[in-house]
DNA sequence: TCTGGGGTCCTAGGACCC
DNA sequence: TCTGGGGTCCTAGGACCC
């Protein structure tokens, strides 16, 4: 058994590395602030809801992810802690950059982006006596190209690299922000430092079952066989993960840019709504950007889904939840991307769920049934007016994308916006609007 | 007063068919 | 009067991720 682990770990084909930028939202924020450097930073969700980004100076007095920022309040203006709202056109640029870097140094076709902060790379190609000084390699390229500090963890399956990701990001000094699970020992040694919770796909529900077994960290999780997760453990799902702790790829790299099969676009609103008419606003705003979103992946929609949030009491004691949500869909007669053919349903769904009288918080929509837009090469036989249409959405798209803050707006999202999030503290968008580059004195 | 906004995958169970 | 068993497809909801 050992001897066949050994045998594994010597070929060292098939490592793969997970890149994962530290608080990225902080260190976005910080690259154009560099007197915040040393200094505690969080940012805010959208609606400066909670906080979402902390870097390890405000961890360190004590602040934790997910927490209420009207909790918060006090505590971070006592501490001198800077405080901004988010600022998403930002970290998207910011984002493009490092992913960009990645791919220069690594090659494209290496590199899966995982989310805006964190991309897996197959490192096959790298010599195994040579993994440690490309790893550190990368770390250095980023952030002298962008600006922004990462975490590398490197091992056989995602899992395990997602373990040394997340040591060597708790011991930046003494790891240099670089750790390579390439022995037995290590990965071991690696296991027993983490915690189930802390294991990538376990969730907070599997982590209190897990300790209800008495299994507490990951090398003991690891030890469990594919049985015992397939009933114990969400079956397959656990099945895969079992497999990864052991060293056996389950999850395969991926190659980039699937296209999404469902697109939501949903806010909270800055203060509770009561008219149908604001809700129908917001809807419509919401189902532009879903339908722009759509356009991108040149896709359409065969379903679209209307939800509403009403605001409702809790108790002081009571742990958060979302409150009841109301939704409505409908199948289109065909399936489209065209915004006024998705508005023209989103409104009488509104209509079907609004309830005169009631206070809500949250709204959105759901476009679903996705496939590929047939029209989009111009369809001979489709009327003139819906290959106008299709151009009318290419200049919405491009001027929008442009000028952004919707330049270009349909009529039915309104100009008073009374449902507009609050966004208080936001930074400047130093990347991508000309009229807030940052200044030089 | 005030707790984000996306996404994915999987499973169970109902409807339907032969 | 009797009312099986197996398959497929769809949807709602749960769990998880960042």
């Amino acid at each position: 058994m050992l001897k066949e682990l050994k045998a594994r770990y010597k070929k060292k084909k098939n490592m793969k590395a997970i890149v994962d930028c530290n608080s990225f939202y902080c260190s976005c924020e910080r690259v154009f602030r560099p007197d915040l450097a040393e200094k505690p930073v969080v940012v805010l969700s959208n609606n400066d809801g909670c906080i979402i980004s902390i870097s390890d100076e405000a961890k360190k007095l004590g602040v934790t992810m997910a927490s209420p920022y009207f909790k918060m309040k006090k505590f971070i203006a006592e501490n001198g802690i800077e405080t901004f709202s988010s600022n998403y056109n930002l970290y998207g640029d910011m984002s493009r950059r490092v992913m960009d870097t990645l791919k220069a140094i690594i090659g494209k076709e290496n590199v899966e982006v995982y989310s805006v902060d964190e991309a897996f790379l197959c490192m096959d190609e790298v010599r195994p006596e040579a993994l440690q000084s490309f790893a550190k390699h990368i770390k250095d390229t980023v952030e002298q190209w962008t600006g922004i500090k990462v975490s590398v963890g490197v091992a056989t399956t995602k899992v395990l690299s997602k373990v040394a990701n997340r040591l060597s990001k708790k011991n930046k000094i003494a790891t240099q922000g670089v750790m390579i699970l390439n022995t037995p020992e290590k990965v071991t040694d690696a296991l027993c430092k983490t915690q189930v919770s802390d294991v990538w796909g376990v969730g907070r529900k599997n982590a209190e079952k897990l300790i209800k077994f008495g299994i507490e960290d990951a090398y003991q999780l690891s030890n469990m066989n594919e049985e015992w997760a397939r009933k114990n453990l969400g079956g397959v799902v656990g099945v895969r993960l079992i497999k990864e702790l052991k060293g056996t790829p389950a999850i395969m790299m991926e190659d980039e840019l699937v296209n999404k099969k469902m697109i939501a676009s949903t806010r909270m609103f800055g203060s509770p709504v009561t008219s149908m008419q604001d809700i129908k606003e917001a809807v419509a705003t919401y189902t532009s950007r879903a339908a722009e979103k759509l356009r991108r992946q040149q896709s359409a929609a065969g379903v679209i889904t209307v939800f509403v949030v009403p605001k409702e009491e809790m108790l002081a004691h009571e742990h958060f939840r979302h409150g009841p949500t109301v939704s409505a869909h409908v199948t289109l007669p065909k399936a489209t991307s065209i915004t006024n053919d998705l508005i023209k349903p989103a409104m009488q769904l509104v209509e079907q769920i609004y309830k005169q009288g009631n206070l809500y918080k949250k709204a959105g929509v759901i476009l679903s049934a996705i496939v590929p837009d047939a029209t989009i090469q111009g369809n001979l036989f489709a009327s003139e007016a819906s290959n106008n249409k299709r151009m009318l959405m290419h200049m919405i798209d491009n001027i929008n994308f442009s000028m952004r803050d919707d330049a270009l707006k349909f009529a039915s999202s309104g100009t008073e916006r009374n449902w507009k999030m609050r966004q208080e503290l936001r930074s400047p968008r130093f990347t991508s609007r000309w009229n807030e580059l940052c200044e030089v004195k």
